[in-house]
DNA sequence: GTTTAACCCTGCACGC
DNA sequence: TGCGTGCAGGGTTAAA
């Protein structure tokens, strides 16, 4: 899941789980649920700080969501590749690997599925987030305000690496995974391996223009769901983004600007797609 | 400073 | 049919 995705599960919670109380919660039995809540050695530790409180609004960082409670505590969640929230009710059959279940005072319950764990949930008190190592590494947030042109350029000078890479390092800029990068370097007509240094201010604008309208889309287009993963929204209703995709996954198809087939290449140990007339 | 590889994990596609 | 293998992906970490 990466920052389209987790900003329509922002959206989604803050309309439909802001103001609900927590009556009980429960960490599944399994190894994968208490993998779920790793950083808590005891489910006590974890379900006594939620059991109790009300969500008063819900943030983003990153690919991290930010749950608020009325305790000053804060749910922290990272989905991973196939970490989601599903929204239900007690008579809805549990899907496999829910590892978390959340009910609230007011009927209906919110679950945390996640069949790779990868993903994570944690409580920290509000005031010791910035202690929190992650947290304190996510970088800039590209549809942020303070996030410009001209900060993006400084900062890319000031590096010397692969601009694939770079885009999905979340303490360079946060949000990118390796479908976006890769959409938004073709989108800008960069190769996967330009280094950052050597980009002109003209590419840099392009690029810049890319990740944001990108970002925007896939938003508006509730995410990327493909078909061998399992993103789906909070109510579990899969995205539209992925009829949109230019190069992620379209190996050997014809690119859709200039029919050249697309290529992948491994890098950092990701696949990135590219059309080789079109990026440079 | 940058890059590579390994690790965590499950599900699925593939070849034999 | 059924098994083993490899791959996918986000992020961290150790090593090159």
């Amino acid at each position: 899941m990466e920052l389209p995705e987790v900003e329509v599960m922002r959206r989604d919670l803050e309309k439909d789980v802001v103001g609900r109380r927590i009556k009980g919660t429960e960490v599944k039995s399994s190894k994968n649920a208490m993998r779920a809540i790793r950083r808590h050695a005891k489910r006590k530790e974890f379900t006594s700080r939620l059991d109790g409180r009300k969500v008063t609004k819900v943030e983003r960082r990153g690919k991290y969501v930010l749950m608020n409670l009325d305790s000053s505590d804060v749910l922290v969640v990272h989905f991973g590749m196939s970490g989601r929230f599903q929204r239900a009710n007690g008579r809805t059959p549990l899907a496999p690997h829910t590892h978390v279940v959340m009910t609230f005072q007011q009927g209906g319950d919110l679950r945390f599925v996640d069949p790779r764990t990868f993903g994570e949930m944690f409580v920290s008190a509000s005031d010791e987030l910035g202690k929190v190592k992650e947290l304190q590494h996510v970088a800039i947030d590209p549809l942020d305000q303070v996030f410009t042109w001209q900060t993006f350029q400084y900062l890319l000078a000031e590096r010397a690496a692969k601009m694939k890479q770079l885009l999905m390092d979340q303490k360079f800029i946060s949000g990118l995974g390796n479908i976006y990068s890769d959409e938004v370097l073709f989108s800008a007509g960069l190769r996967y391996d330009r280094l950052s240094n050597t980009l002109s201010s003209q590419e840099v604008r392009r690029l810049y223009r890319a990740i944001q309208e990108i970002l925007q889309d896939a938003i508006k287009s509730r995410g990327t769901t493909l078909e061998d993963e399992a993103y789906v929204d909070l109510f579990g209703k899969p995205g539209e983004f992925q009829q949109e995709l230019k190069v992620y996954g379209r190996e050997g198809m014809p690119c859709r600007r200039c029919r050249t087939p697309i290529q992948s290449v491994k890098i950092g140990g990701r696949s990135a797609y590219f059309c080789p007339q079109c990026q440079s």
